[in-house]
DNA sequence: GATTTGAAATGAAAATACTGGTTGTCGAGG
DNA sequence: CCTCGACAACCAGTATTTTCATTTCAAATC
């Protein structure tokens, strides 16, 4: 689950970076309106989490621009102003959710945890191919009828399979999708094998076929064998 | 899709080229303006990216003449300078991005698929030709309706061969396109005719035509026999 | 028809990429 | 404090591709 947080307050963006890192997401920071425009329309999220006092763009037009921009990701506003006005607002214009400065890392932790399980539970709430069955919501996996209990890269790196099956994915993107954008990209590609091959063994361990098939000198893709 | 990177620092050239290339674009590099306008003039291109300071053009004008020759090619600017006069100017002007270096291949990467998404919605990823059939997207090729499954350099040639049918193609063009400029040119041909001959047998097994048809002296073409 | 040159086929060496086992580190939970 | 599991890193063995040298075949030239 990749985050986008948008905040130019170095200290505050770090820490809920650090929080939300622990917890499992991919977390990248946008310090401007600007940059956060740009990653919105080159990457996606899961979530985005917005301050709404940014030096270069003012209020509330912010997330307007956000929902324009990228529908898909959830948004919840931070910020100091706390008027009813200002709430109901921020939820007009297209904000899932709203927080008053200061708050706990743990209520946005949770918070982020529960936008992201609504987002999913309105669409397809499984995803199945073949017999391998992904539980988003309660973020279980199946593999025909046993339960197959992953860790979160190997998670991450399934669902990232299962919504481009038949498709070569590079090492490169795998990594970037699992990491984000601050690696260096010939050191993580061990670990790419790694998470691929700890896949592979839990899914053939369940009696699930292996169907990450490798690409010699691309990458790797999930097909039927 | 095409690409033309026009850039004449050769190492980032090329590992501008083989990144993408393994995203499943066809890459070309112009290392010169006139080189640039040349190829440009010649075939048509879904995406151009442009360093701003080449050894023989001048800064934006290069832009701009791009934008004159081939209005359909989107621009994406790479340069060291960083003012943001320089990028509105380039905006301006008719480049549709801009980057500053250093960056991450990756992102550039996301940034041309945004771009050619952008313009051409949603666009055909599949290029097709006789019973041949490519989809970019997956990196599968189908001869008929079977998968003909085709090792990275067999790859490359036949997409070097779909984006120029009925063109007569040098082994030397072939050779360029495939490794790049550091070659001793007369010492590697005969590789050339290893992967004509891996990729034509490939073809044929899966109950495809031969369509790559050498040309005595010069080189091959792709055509209808 | 002989000669010259270019192209195709072959097979083996070298380079590169993947696998699977193993180890080390760190933080979480007992 | 200890244990455990996830993640990262390392390494040796294997597989595949790519390169390269050599030979054979075919086309053009004279």
């Amino acid at each position: 689950m990749k985050i986008l947080v948008v905040e130019d307050e170095k200290g505050l963006a770090e820490s809920i970076v650090d929080y939300l890192s622990r917890e499992g997401f991919v977390c990248e920071v946008a310090s401007t309106f600007w940059q956060a425009d740009e990653k919105i329309s080159l990457y996606q999220y899961d979530c985005t989490i917005v301050d709404l006092t940014l030096p270069d763009g003012d209020g509330f037009n912010i997330v307007q621009t956000l929902k324009k921009i990228a529908a898909a990701t959830g948004i919840i506003i931070i910020s100091a102003r706390n008027t009813l006005e200002d709430k109901i607002k921020g939820l007009e214009i297209g904000s899932d959710d709203y927080m008053t400065k200061p708050f706990h890392l743990s209520e946005l932790n949770a918070r982020v945890k529960s936008l992201i399980r609504r987002r999913n539970f309105g669409g397809n709430n499984d995803m199945v191919w073949k017999e391998i069955r992904v539980q988003l919501q309660a973020r279980r996996v199946f593999v025909g009828q046993k339960e197959c209990v992953l860790s979160r890269k190997e998670y991450d790196l399934l669902l990232y399979f299962l919504s481009n099956i038949d498709v070569a994915l590079t090492k490169e993107s795998i990594a970037e999708h699992l990491w984000g954008d601050h690696m260096d990209s010939s050191d993580s590609l061990d670990m790419v094998y790694s998470h691929i091959k700890n896949l592979r063994r839990k899914i053939l361990e369940k009696g699930g076929n292996d169907y990450i098939q490798s690409i010699y000198g691309i990458g790797y893709k999930f097909a039927a064998p």
